[in-house]
DNA sequence: AGCAAAAAAGAATATTATTCTAAAATAATA
DNA sequence: TATTATTTTAGAATAATATTCTTTTTTGCT
């Protein structure tokens, strides 16, 4: 549904959303009406969900990710229901995926340090309907990013 | 360093960068200059790094996440930015961990289906200074987030 | 080619960000 | 505990930007 010039904004927007209307339109050769209109577009199909402030974690405290591995040894909607629903509410969980496999799941747990990790973990394991099965260190970040690919389909060396 | 007040700012702005200094005033009980000056400062710091807009994936044709897990058996400085290099630049690794232990890096690859996923997996298996070690598909994301967690330091249930 | 619908341009207006000056609060020092 | 220096905030004025409106142009269809 979005052409090319929505995808070109899009690229624009994910890297920096404070980008005024005037620049937009000089980078995709328009007037600022065209580019304003097709934003509230994109936000109304919700293909632009959200503008968010990315903050530094290690500047506020959180240098720590964890990636917690768990699985559900007995894998039931119940189950699976009220484990996602606690995940949601836990803050220091960014990011949780339901995976295909063994593990089940995989949390990115955003701590200050290891013997924070281990509280977390501690919560984890008080939960009923799950097993930790693994935790993996991060030792640093080779690369974080928000912006969705656009254009080029796969990566070519 | 960010007092009480900065660490409120920083979790509206985190939730919604649109918000006006008008309304992020109200919310802190202000007026409009102090919490310029505030979200200024926090941009000087680098504590607020980025502006972004949030794409929805799956509506641009990127619904299927997959981690990808390598090794490094010769674990040499120049292995390491090699492939630390090569990962930066590829579009379609959103992020990638250093990480302790045996399986070395963990990338998070967005790309449209499991096919062009194996396309993706040719293009690793091609370097010379890693090793697939698994990979572990994404059923759907339990929780997506960018919000780092300011205030409370544990999840309590 | 001719028509209808959508997209874009350009100007006008409304909001919002930003700056400036002065007042208040805070911290430091004697 | 006064007193001063520094930082923070308030309130008003200005500048920049978003948003709306009307007209023109482009695009797609028959």
């Amino acid at each position: 549904m979005p052409d090319d010039i929505d995808l070109q904004l899009l690229n624009l927007l994910q890297q920096n959303a404070k980008l005024t209307m005037k620049e937009l339109a000089e980078q995709l050769n328009m007037t600022t009406t065209p580019v304003f209109e097709r934003i509230k577009k994109l936000e109304r199909e919700g293909i632009i969900q959200a503008y968010v402030a990315i903050v530094n974690a290690e500047k506020i405290g959180r240098p720590q990710v964890v990636f917690c591995n768990v699985a559900m040894p007995d894998y039931t909607p119940e189950n699976i229901t009220a484990f996602e629903e606690t995940i949601r509410t836990m803050p220091d969980v960014l990011e949780a995926y339901h995976l295909a496999g063994t593990i089940d799941y995989q949390l990115k747990v955003l701590v200050k340090d290891i013997k924070e990790y281990t509280n977390f973990l501690q919560l984890i394991a008080k939960l009923p309907m799950v097993r930790v099965h693994s935790s993996a260190i991060a030792l640093y970040a080779v690369k974080q990013s928000t912006v969705v690919p656009t254009n080029s389909h796969i990566t070519s060396l």
